[in-house]
DNA sequence: CCTACCGATCGGTAGG
DNA sequence: CCTACCGATCGGTAGG
């Protein structure tokens, strides 16, 4: 049983406002929070996967109360949807951004595909493992917590983004600097890449550039 | 409100022993239900997560009552431990008689280090890949789900298995046969044959074989 | 975006 | 190993 907050002298007390005070336009943040509520579900979904996430955790992470991430998205679904779309369009972003400074860098026409492929691995373990870089690995780990209608959505940016590294690899694969079937050999490249969410530690000695170099030594033959 | 199931003649109705029929010992199985509920665990585990999974499916998928799991397993984290334990079990098993048997074969001399390596890979995809194959990716996918401890029961094991891999490699590298160091170069072949959980279809064209050939023929020179 | 709350689910258990 | 059940949790919502 509770006491009524104010059993004697109601009209004495100021009025109180129903609800939220409003804040002045200057104060808003202009949906800002929804941003805060995507970065804290991406580093829950992150840290502890997407089931084992509690709503509540995310408002908390995002400094709100329990109920209100759903002020910002539908459902629970649906905010890793967002979570794994933002980061496959940041990659994709990225990775064009690096690919065209790369052209620019030798003089406007094409690098050579040795090149291509280091900046587009150099640019994919940044994606990966850089700061802020916990939205694809959701993506990685998380990927089939997704409905079909959301994955179809995320296709269509994880095969531009795939697309990217096609041309240079089968240039590669032709001039004998790679080996094998070359669709097969792109999905082990990737995996030797995506790996690394698994067992890279920022605090230890490698850095991102050390695992450009031994990515590319390890595929590249140099003796071709 | 129930109606009493014998509401006359108790003592003309057939003395039902309470509890379960005992079953008579060439009927009972012998804890083999464990390894029931263990194998439809590692399944669902494999197929939606540990956290998205309900302890009544992985019962109902061993064909038992929801409760019953937990006749043979502490807890829902438990039954997660003896998975992934399991799977590396196996792992560390058939990998050792694959390279016995590759020693036999070589007339029981150390066989050449490509050849090593090639065993190895082949085996590694066939516990990720072939049939009973559910146990691995779900530790490959469900490590971080594992408690402290359990993760250094795990441990022990997983070095095991990857000590094998040492010798080979570094005679590789020492032949010039693969590039990079060593220990960065491991973790990015096992990040290559590891991902296939993630894109392998056995319905599709490639086999193992054929995976096999391609990861070998991404690794190693062959010009040296 | 908060308050206050609901309804369903789900891991787990007592007793046989 | 089943029956019958509990208690807590958790996604989500109405109303302001």
């Amino acid at each position: 049983m509770r006491f009524p907050e104010h059993p004697i002298e109601l009209a004495a007390v100021p009025r109180r406002t129903r609800g939220r005070p409003r804040k002045s336009a200057d104060e808003r943040d202009d949906g800002n929070r929804r941003q805060d509520v995507l970065r804290a579900a991406a580093q829950l979904f992150r840290q502890h996967g997407f089931a084992a996430t509690r709503t509540r955790d995310i408002a908390t992470a995002a400094g709100m109360q329990s109920g209100s991430p759903f002020y910002h998205f539908e459902n629970k679904q649906a905010l890793l949807g967002a979570v794994i779309l933002e980061g496959m369009q940041r990659a994709v972003t990225r990775q064009k951004a690096a690919m065209d400074q790369a052209s620019e860098a030798a003089g406007n026409s094409p690098p050579d595909p040795r090149q291509q492929l280091r900046v587009l691995i150099r640019t994919h373990f940044d994606v990966l493992l850089g700061p802020d870089s916990e939205f694809i690995p959701v993506m990685l780990y998380e990927w089939r917590s997704l409905t079909a209608m959301q994955r179809a959505a995320v296709n269509d940016l994880r095969r531009s983004y795939e697309g990217m590294w096609v041309a240079p690899l089968q240039a590669l694969v032709a001039a004998g600097a790679v080996s094998g079937d070359p669709a097969l050999a792109r999905l082990m490249i990737f995996g030797a890449l995506n790996w690394s969410v698994q067992w890279f530690d920022p605090g230890q000695r490698a850095t991102l550039d050390d695992l450009t170099d031994t990515a590319l030594r390890l595929f590249l033959k140099d003796c071709a």
